[in-house]
DNA sequence: ATAAAAATATGATATATGTCATATAAATTC
DNA sequence: GAATTTATATGACATATATCATATTTTTAT
């Protein structure tokens, strides 16, 4: 069982609140998963006691709409925690969280967080922050899918991927999602998705090598993206 | 200055959780305001230092978008609290706050609420899972938002006033939304709005006079919002 | 390596929704 | 109470986006 004192992704998140002692303890209950490409970690409906820290990998957070079609809401990276929100509702979770790549993820005990929760107010603290700008990114989100087009949003995505995950050596988005998982991220069919990059190819925007895809012009971008 | 303790809407909100001294200390540091109709509370972007609490009337929560064009994000009414995300996140308010009539509220200062923060532990979890909620809601709008039409969210919405704010004597809808605000809240344009409420109104779903709406078959807007 | 399956791409077409114009009704102002 | 403004309503049309069909490419399995 490896010390949570040592690992550096705790830094990233809430749990930097956390003194020795607590940390001992931490190590002492948590457990570690591998979690393979395309595998879930949790189903929307499910209760899941506790919450999970990504030590390493992306997953998607998706809610299955009443039509049948999955959206992704999130996309939740190293460093992150995943859970606290149906943990602190006493809900089960609202999201499907699943591994875009391969991960390593510890799991933490409910009863233990909410140990920390009451004995650690900058834990606490910490939490509610990261759950308050959940929350304004959201609202922000919801305007967005309300007032945008498809165009503006597949432009802002881009963007956000490129921002928020890096680049390649060949300089091609680091992280690698199907037409399909961008689609149910921007809210548009696939085809649609797919006939806009096409677009932006031929614009000169970006670049398109199978999967792959390459960032060209930022600023033309952000000016589509409004 | 009136006593909060005496306050019933206190008892729907997160400030249920606090005490005689703290409603007392609380009764000493509010200020009440009165606000008319179409007055703003605050605007986005601007620093609000406490929170609101809503002791009569309704406002919409609204978000200016890029194109220029304000979404509804959000109604919020009787002994509800406004505020609370800006606050613990130390930022300004994201979205503003209108009026949609006369109300009530009473301003606590920010230092006020934080010290019952630290000190009352039911109250910051009442606040936090108050947001947590918030969270849950806005994600499954942004979903809505992303993968329903018009019709079903015009549908959905329309249940939803029914629901929350109840309807008058005659029937009606007891919160009285113009057309564009109703255009905003579900994210389109005015004229789609009036024309799908006409649409409803000839199919015998709801019935229309001047501004008044009449919610008539619940099932079958129900069968429509899916 | 070959076959099968899945993902990507593109065309043709249908549909939902936005935009602009104009009419009518309601609310507000003087 | 008449005049003016604002909100609601509806038509005509443009446009964005979805859907269905099919081709091509890539990935996976045998």
């Amino acid at each position: 069982m490896s010390k949570c004192e040592q690992c550096i992704v705790r830094e990233f998140s809430s749990l930097k609140a956390l003194n020795k002692d607590e940390l001992v303890k931490l190590a002492g209950c948590k457990t570690s998963r591998i979690i393979r490409k395309g595998e879930v970690i949790f189903e929307e409906g499910e209760n899941v006691n506790g919450i999970f820290c990504i030590k390493d990998g992306v997953c998607k957070l998706t809610k299955l709409s009443p039509n049948g079609k999955d959206h992704i809401v999130k996309l939740v990276s190293k460093g992150e925690l995943l859970g606290q929100r149906s943990m602190i509702s006493e809900e089960p979770v609202n999201l499907s969280a699943v591994a875009l790549e391969d991960m390593e993820v510890c799991f933490i005990p409910k009863t233990e967080v909410m140990g920390f929760f009451d004995k650690n107010n900058q834990f606490s603290m910490n939490v509610m922050k990261t759950i308050c700008g959940d929350l304004k990114e959201a609202d922000s989100h919801t305007v967005n899918m309300a007032q945008k087009t498809v165009k503006e949003r597949l432009a802002e995505t881009l963007l956000y991927l490129h921002e928020t995950f890096g680049k390649n050596e060949d300089d091609s988005l680091k992280i690698q999602l199907s037409r399909d998982e961008l689609a149910s991220m921007i809210g548009t069919a696939t085809e649609s998705c797919i006939r806009l990059l096409s677009d932006f190819n031929k614009l000169g925007l970006i670049k398109l090598v199978g999967k792959k895809i390459t960032i060209i012009d930022i600023s033309k971008l952000k000016k589509i993206s409004e």
